[in-house]
DNA sequence: TCTTTATTTTTATATCCATCGAAATAACAA
DNA sequence: TTGTTATTTCGATGGATATAAAAATAAAGA
């Protein structure tokens, strides 16, 4: 039952994080791309200022939907589909 | 392109309304069990105020994900299968 | 070293959210 | 009609969220 309730409160994480209308296209703009996507790109794709990105960026990735790879001064984000087949099969098909 | 906004706001609605682990707890015993659910019952067994429970049925039935049948002073909920089957087909299987 | 570039953190603000107790509403029942 | 029961609304509170400008960080290159 423990167990349970991690399970409930982790949905409850992932959820929070897909529950804002920007974060969903930058979900859907990583499953539709042939590259990874950096902040300034966003920035310019979704009109909004790179501080904000940042901030969605962080909030994807701390809720484990999202992975990073650094290279120089650009970070380039993917999905992490660890998380999404563990928790949330099927969910990109249906984006 | 207007449409796909659309779809992306409404599933940030649904996952807002998703995003509370006892509204998560409410669609899973929603899912499991073969009687509907009142108010009450879900306050004994959440152990929260009957209000929040009324909150929460508020959030759900707003963003679609749940119905309500009424008899007498008790209102009755039930999922709204036709939201899940649309928007979230195989999220409940993953619950 | 100095400048440019990309991102993150900080600061500030306005708004939204979860919770509860108390009051209001609505329907039944004696 | 009066009292009981179930739910909702209201009011208050503490905490989270989304946003952007400004400042800080970090790497690259001239």
């Amino acid at each position: 039952m423990n167990i349970e309730i991690e399970k409930e409160n982790k949905l409850a994480e992932l959820f929070g994080a897909l529950s804002e209308p920007n974060r969903i296209r930058i979900i859907k703009i990583l499953r539709d791309s042939d590259h990874e996507l950096n902040c300034g790109e966003v920035s310019r794709l979704l009109q909004i200022a790179p501080s904000t990105v940042s901030y969605h960026f962080k909030a994807l990735r701390q809720a484990g939907l999202t992975k990073t790879r650094q290279q120089a001064q650009t970070k380039y984000l993917s999905l992490n589909m660890e998380t999404f087949n563990r928790y949330l099969p099927s969910f990109l098909d249906s984006l």
